[in-house]
DNA sequence: TAATAAATTTAGAATTATTCTAAAAGGTGT
DNA sequence: ACACCTTTTAGAATAATTCTAAATTTATTA
C-alpha cells in the first residue's frame, strides 16, 4: 500500500460520512497540500478494485466512497443525503433463489429524510 | 402528457432494454428526426419525477431507464450487462425493521455474467 | 377568431465528474 | 550508481447532463 492510497483508505473509515472525491481530496490536502485530485482518482479506483473499499453511485451527484463492511443505505429523495441502516443479511436468500453465485449486493432505500419533511410542510402553511 | 412525453414512455416500456437517454434519443429520432436531445433529457426526467417511469444508475456508465414496475438487477461487474431478476418483495419487512415508511427501494445484486466468465477462463488457458 | 399567456422544444453553450496522457518523481534491487 | 517499475502530477480530453434564451406549440380567454 502506498502512503496515499493507505491515507485514502483511513480518510474514507474513519470520516464514515459518504465521502465524495473532491470532499476526500479536500481532506487529504491538508495533510499533504501538493496531492493532485488524479491521484485520488487513481487511489480511490484501486481500493474499489481490490474490494477495501466500496463505491456508492448516487443519482445526479458524484460518486460517494464508503468502508466496505456490509450495510445498506436510506436515500433521501428530495437533499440527497445517505443514512446507514443494515437491514437483515439477504445473502442466503439471494443465493438460494438467483441459484447462482454472485459478489455483493446493493440495497438503497429511498425516502424524504425529516428535515426535508419538515421543509415541505412550512413551505405550504 | 405531450406528444414526446408519451413516445418516450413508450419506448421506455416497449424495448424494455435499460436504454440510455442517447439510445432513447436515437430510437426517437426515427419516427421524429428532428427532435433534440434537451427534449430527452427534460421528459425522462418528468416522467422520473411522476414515477411512471424508474432511472437505474450505474457505476462508470451513463443512466438506464426502466420501467416503474417493482423488479431488482442483476448486474455484470465485468461488463456492466444488466438483467432483471424478481426477488421476493421486501418492502413489509423494510417498513416493519425501519420503522418508518419509504418511497421505494432498490436492489442490485452484482455477479460476474456467463459470456465474461467463459471469456477470463478463455484468456487464462 | 384573434390575442395573450403558458408550456414545450430547440440548439448550443456551460458545467462537472471522471479518465487519459505524458512527463516527472520515487523507490527497489543489483 | 544504474536500470527498472510504480506512483504521482498537471493539465488536457471526454462525456453525461443541465442550463439558457430564443423559437415554437398549445391552451386560454376576450
Amino acid at each position: 500500500m502506498t502512503k496515499y492510497e493507505k491515507q485514502i483508505y483511513e480518510i474514507v473509515n474513519k470520516l464514515t460520512g459518504h465521502l465524495t472525491a473532491d470532499q476526500i481530496f479536500s481532506e487529504l490536502k491538508k495533510s499533504y497540500p501538493s496531492v493532485s485530485l488524479a491521484t485520488v482518482y487513481n487511489n480511490l479506483n484501486k481500493l474499489c478494485e481490490a474490494g477495501l473499499i466500496r463505491r456508492v453511485s448516487m443519482e445526479g451527484s458524484p460518486d460517494r466512497y464508503d468502508r466496505s463492511a456490509k450495510h445498506d443505505h436510506l436515500v433521501c429523495r428530495r437533499c440527497g443525503k445517505l443514512t446507514d441502516i443494515c437491514f437483515e443479511d439477504l445473502t442466503a436468500s439471494l443465493k438460494q433463489q438467483l441459484g447462482e453465485d454472485f459478489l455483493a449486493y446493493d440495497l438503497k432505500v429511498y425516502y424524504i429524510c425529516p428535515e426535508c419533511r419538515r421543509k415541505t410542510q412550512a413551505a405550504s402553511i
